[in-house]
DNA sequence: TCGATCCATAGCCAATCAGGTATGGATACG
DNA sequence: CGTATCCATACCTGATTGGCTATGGATCGA
């Protein structure tokens, strides 16, 4: 019931915001005009959603003149990445659980 | 855009779903009445959750008599997994390309 | 300085969805 | 058998939210 977890799975759930930090990851630094290109929604709707991935840690924001590039940061992900491996270690010490189990009956 | 990424990270944002899954995974299977309690909620809603995380391959159900015994499917994440590692690939890459800019600029 | 461009915010609407209650089918038990 | 238990489905409702347009502040270029 991590927060964090929560907040990414939260953030990342839209295909929208998930396709604009697939970008940033693959393309590095943008600025949101290049982002709403090619995004399908409109200028507002990418604001929004880059609001809400900052908000989630997911990508940082740097003003330059008129312009405002974004940039993915992936260390955001951890949390993620040790749910995972927290479930397949679960998963994993049940089997043990399991392996002993029979290791015993077969005695 | 892959389906299977954009389910996953669909079924697993809504909190309630996501604990469910824990449980499973922490606990092995376990019936419907099992999970209702201390899920929080009603047991139509754990049935409904269920169901989806079901949809998603995140769990898989037997029936035994009156009773529905439901467990993890950890396989599924691997989409999840591979998202993640395909982010971190993308950020390395970049990386590698400054490095390698880095070293021709040094020359 | 004036117009144009970039971006964020505000306000609105439709769709989605998580929650509840009601109910019924199926199985176990006395 | 008749009753109780287990679970799933149907239906409704309130809250959330992703999309839009309108707008305004800020910066650049002429």
């Amino acid at each position: 019931m991590s927060e964090a977890q929560d907040v990414l799975f939260r953030t990342l759930a839209d295909p929208t915001r998930r396709a604009l930090f697939e970008r940033l990851c693959r393309e590095g630094e943008r600025t949101v005009g290049a982002l709403t290109e090619r995004a399908g929604v409109s200028q507002p709707v990418v604001s929004k959603h880059l609001g809400l991935l900052k908000q989630a840690g997911l990508v940082r924001d740097r003003h330059q003149g008129r312009h405002t590039y974004y940039s993915a940061q992936l260390g955001a992900l951890a949390p993620l990445v040790d749910w995972t491996s927290e479930m397949a270690g679960f998963w994993q010490s049940r089997f043990d659980d399991l392996e002993d189990l029979l290791k015993r009956m077969d005695q």
